[in-house]
DNA sequence: CCACATAGTCAGATCACCTCTATATTGCAT
DNA sequence: ATGCAATATAGAGGTGATCTGACTATGTGG
């Protein structure tokens, strides 16, 4: 799973969202270091309700405007937290070999060769 | 960065590797989860190296065949552990907003499956 | 011959990015 | 009041990066 489908979940985890609250809560729950395109969103949650991992919600009519709201399924749930579950194992591995890395760390020369 | 740059530099972060060590200590690594493909492999390592992420470290010649063995660079495992951290921070705010899903069910609390 | 070890190439698929079209409201300048 | 930009909202289309799968090679060993 890429990033910005991760995000997108992500989001939807808590509450229900339409595109356009989606891409704002992707930004403040990442710091704004995740800037949804609308071109990627649209795309994603096509991609993602025929995978049955988000589905429509409700449609709601504000200012003469459509609102679509979307969900995440249980398997959509089931998905992030396998995709975050990933991550952790992911970074993990990253750090356990950064640290075997030689050059790093104190005066402790002990290079483990595994 | 994709997954299998990502378990690249990962592999390569403890040590310098050839290609096809890469590909077997990536799976190992990964407990078999991650089966680095060649094509994927080569292309990520002329990319990385344009990068300045890895570089060549040196080669032997094996049973008459060469091995090319390849090495991460400090950017490199500056990259590496940038990645690794951004890692952790989408894996815990997954973390938090799967939680709030369930956490706005019933009462009776259920614990988080792992 | 087939499997393993090893390095590499190439076409095709996926998916994100950027840019564009549309529509409605609001606010600001002319 | 008219027009123009910005914000809010949904979506399409083309381009590009990167992965995947299938392939070419070559040498050793069963």
């Amino acid at each position: 799973m890429r990033e910005p489908t991760f995000w997108i979940l992500t989001v939807l985890a808590s509450a229900p969202h339409h595109g356009y609250g989606l891409i704002r809560e992707a930004a403040r729950l990442s710091d704004d270091r995740v800037r949804l395109q609308a071109g990627t969103l649209y795309a994603a949650l096509d991609r993602l309700g025929a995978e049955g991992l988000v589905e429509l919600d409700r449609e709601e009519i504000v200012d003469g405007r459509a609102r679509r709201y979307y969900r995440l399924t249980d398997r959509g749930a089931a998905a992030l937290d396998a995709e975050a579950a990933r991550l952790r194992a992911n970074a993990e591995a990253a750090r356990v070999q950064l640290a075997a890395r030689k050059g790093f760390g104190p005066a402790t020369a002990t290079m483990a060769s595994a």
